[in-house]
DNA sequence: TTGAAAGCGCTAACAT
DNA sequence: ATGTTAGCGCTTTCAA
């Protein structure tokens, strides 16, 4: 900047002021100064900018895995809402490991984000409190986190018991559950087990633990899950699949061994990927409630950022619906 | 990191170096500096690291949308492997517009990227060049991009032509092409229209222009899509979707019209996302070369950032070959 | 082993 | 309308 300055003859703060569009510039100096810029290819040092302004107009969204379609199709919402604030989203991912989620505040925090989203599934409640953070957070993730950061998250619970609920509710009585957690631990799966096992309680019908298959939650996961129980000759009605992806790897292990969705097996998954309408037959799932959640993550962030540390840490929890489709049967 | 040194009693000099593991610190100061560091709860500044030491540590990765399977999937297999080289992705959205695309570009020559993968689709090679940039960047995209950057494509031309070919290697004699470009341009669509045309005239197979659907490249779109042609009467015994989720969307509405894949429509998508192999039917589609793109890429943007500007821009093609699964017939 | 000085590139605040 | 000064938080260089 120094060099267009010299170059054009003015100061420093002249060139500083037309790059911003700022109006005190007379036109004549405005334009010699451009064509210097142009001339010697100048351009802005954002670093230089941000560690004067104190503040880069990101905002970082930090996810297990770039690929999975629950968090893509958030991101997309995300960066819509965002964009409307003039922030933008940038995603990166944290492995799902303690020291990947550490290491995406440590990044934050760093100020290189003005605000960050944080999909938490592996680090608990006290060393999240131990984060030496001020700045903006939100954390969303299935997990209950008592901690001193807004926290939303879907109600994993209640929607893994709708879904089991559902499936009873059409007259299966031995539902299959693929990636469930069954020791009832507080993340993800470990609550929708809850759910289901809720359902199983509410319906009093009991659970065959061998029924439950812990499985990790991609396409081939959920496709052995199924071998699984077929090889050992388990018997099931129906499958409650931990997510959508792992639901369509249920389906296809189900089409391989000739069963028939929904007639033989009935199927239901969970967080109603754009995805499950379109497959054939369509997947019945359970929605999240994707478009609230992007709301609740945007105003309490944008809040965080605009009007600083808030009182309380908010706690949201987004309610969560069954979408019936073509892998169901009727309610009988 | 003043308040740290003086709350400490040393210089900032000493800080810096006990917070950058030098060796040459007293281990009593050492000691005494980290107390005051945890006990004031003290964090670097990154903006100002980066502002002394002009690197970033981070790639980044601009695509035109962040749920798009292909792209989700790309980043998950880029991450991995900058990783490796202590870089970590980030990845953000362009929108698919000159706009976007221009910002992307801006954003990181701003320094806040160490070097950029970016994925064009509007900016054409004359407003390329034009970018000031001596930053680090490879390009991937479809097209041709005659400019000074590395450029990494997949072979969209004889992708297309070997999907085409395959199907009227199966029988096939009227094969719709959902999303194509019949203008020809040098976009993604017109790179695939071009490889249909050419398979269709190696078989001397006529092209019937009707039987081109123009569309975007949602789920939603390739069921319209087919809606379309079945309202209007239009026959035809197979399917190319220029996407992989095209091509769901395109299942999707065979099965609701009652027409059976592969008996009576075959279909063939483009991408070869993980998710093909997993519907049911399996989709056959086009493996545009994943692993070797990523691969291509990272050794590409690796040499630049460490090696500073390579001489002349590299333009690699990675070969692209068809899956056959279940959508489609074996050949005749 | 430690510290002082200088400056990375930018802009807010205050002159002129 | 334009320029001067000062400083964001860090690290490189050189001196003690």
């Amino acid at each position: 900047m120094a060099d267009v300055a010299r170059s054009a003859g003015v100061s420093t703060m002249t060139v500083s002021n037309v790059i911003n569009g700022r109006p005190r510039v007379g036109a004549a100096t405005r334009e010699r100064v451009l064509a210097t810029i142009s001339e010697l290819g100048y351009q802005v040092n954002l670093a230089a900018r941000h560690l004067r302004a104190g503040r880069t107009g990101v905002v970082g969204l930090a996810v297990p895995e770039l690929e999975r379609p629950y968090f893509a199709q958030l991101a997309g919402r995300l960066a819509d809402r965002f964009e409307a604030h003039g922030l933008r989203i940038v995603m990166e991912r944290t492995g799902g490991g303690r020291e990947g989620e550490l290491d995406a505040v440590a990044f934050s925090r760093l100020r290189m984000y003005d605000g960050l989203i944080l999909s938490v599934v592996d680090l608990d409640p006290s060393e999240l409190n131990q984060l030496r953070t001020d700045a903006p957070v939100v954390m969303i993730g299935e997990r209950a986190l008592p901690s001193r950061f807004d926290h939303v998250m879907m109600d994993n619970v209640d929607g893994a018991r709708q879904a089991t609920a559902y499936l009873l509710g059409t007259g299966a009585r031995r539902v299959a559950m693929i990636g469930g957690d069954p020791t009832g631990s507080a993340n993800m799966p470990g609550l929708r087990a809850e759910g289901y096992a809720i359902a199983h309680a509410e319906a009093a019908v009991p659970v065959d633990p061998e029924l439950n298959v812990r499985s990790s939650f991609g396409l081939q996961d959920g496709y052995d899950a199924i071998r699984s129980l077929l090889d050992r000759g388990i018997g099931f009605d129906a499958v409650f699949a931990l997510t959508d992806v792992v639901a369509m790897g249920v389906l296809r292990a189900l089409a391989d061994a000739g069963l028939r969705v929904p007639d033989d097996i009935q199927v239901v998954g969970f967080d109603d990927i754009d995805e499950a309408a379109y497959l054939v037959p369509s997947l019945t799932s359970v929605n999240p409630g994707h478009d609230e959640m992007a709301d609740r993550i945007t105003e309490l962030l944008t809040a965080q950022i605009t009007g600083g540390p808030t009182g309380d840490p908010k706690e949201v929890v987004v309610p969560a619906r069954v979408v019936a489709r073509g892998t169901t049967k009727p309610p009988a």
